[in-house]
DNA sequence: GTCTATAGTTCGATAGAC
DNA sequence: GTCTATCGAACTATAGAC
């Protein structure tokens, strides 16, 4: 479809194998059958596992971060902007995301989730140069709305927040496991209005200091 | 000093490396050499580097959890028990070993940041075995204070606070970063007094169906 | 209980034909 | 742009001496 077809097969294939067995547990041979091309085609468009692997994510957050900007953006330009409508442009993108099983964007739900948790300095090098600066709008966002809000209780807020995203975007069945079938993984809407009700609550208590 | 010196040296060493490097990331000759043991003698202990990697998370969880136990245990024997006394109790053991850079805690804080939000069949399945029994009795814990709350509602609160804690309890310096220092990663004081704060304001902000 | 040595497999990457 | 074939290194696990 696009001029190089081959590209796009392939990060899609390395999306689904990084996200089911993480970096170290994938190999450029799983990666290469899942998109049924040969081993060394994906180095000659890649070049190596860790290149492959950044161009995965800077494909997913390059649209994720710019829908946020742009929803971003449309709520400011208003005046008297809701916390719950600013959170709700925050944590929407993500769920959606992983619960779209057809465009594969689950399995890069699954990613984000592991690479933002994890510590080794490929995963922290990754988030500081892809999530990290949509992170300060939002964070100088909060602020606006919430007025006076202390900058260590935005950014504490703000990675609880981030928290929490990371923790429902991904359908993982514990929820439903934990309430023996009650909870619906599958239901976002269900997920999204605990999300903004949670994190609205928890960051204005934060701004009455209590 | 124990009866087999052996096995804890190799327990200590494998948690460090499997913590910064993951399961797939990290070898038995790494672990081996950190131990400063020959590889074979990890195998005599362990057999196989799937159940030594259980048998890290299995020394650590065992000691958090009957920690956590024993304090919601006493929590619910007095009565009229505050939620921000029953966060605590959840949050502050997660902070503590993620500040533990004497024990080595802080290490298997990591890794266990890292194991619960993997969805890969080995992180599932030990996080169902170790952890989904006590977020079971916190979650029950929660109703019995939060009177009304429904099943949902405490399963996706107590989730969304796993969130926050695993978020919170390792020094990524991500927060730090974000505030341009202002955020500090060492007070776990300042830490965990947002945690409860705003978690508690968000699970009862979750039961007024707001 | 701890070691050395190594068997057998799988890995990332490259060379070179088409 | 895509393939087959393969190199050299690293891996898990085991055999067997002490």
């Amino acid at each position: 479809m696009a001029k190089e077809p081959g590209k796009s097969v392939i990060l899609d294939a390395a999306e689904k194998v990084f996200a089911l067995k993480g970096f170290d547990g994938s190999s450029m041979r799983m990666i290469a059958g899942e998109a049924e091309v040969a081993q060394a085609l994906i180095h000659y468009h890649f070049d190596t596992k860790e290149k492959l692997f950044e161009d995965v994510v800077a494909r997913r957050s390059g649209a994720i971060n710019s829908a946020r900007e742009k929803s971003l953006a449309m709520l400011r330009a208003g005046d008297a902007v809701s916390l719950e409508a600013l959170l709700e442009a925050f944590f929407r993108p993500n769920l959606e995301l992983g619960h779209d099983t057809k465009g594969g964007g689950h399995y890069y739900a699954r990613l984000l989730a592991t690479t933002a948790s994890a510590n080794d300095e490929r995963s922290v090098a990754l988030t500081r140069k892809y999530y990290d600066p949509i992170a300060r709008l939002y964070v100088a966002a909060i602020q606006d709305i919430l007025i006076g809000l202390s900058d260590q209780d935005a950014v504490w807020g703000y990675l609880f927040a981030v928290g929490i995203a990371l923790t429902s975007m991904s359908k993982t069945g514990r929820a439903a496991g934990l309430s023996d079938g009650k909870c619906n993984d599958d239901d976002i809407e269900e997920i999204l209005i605990r999300n903004v009700t949670f994190a609205a609550a928890g960051l204005r208590a934060l701004g009455q200091g209590k």
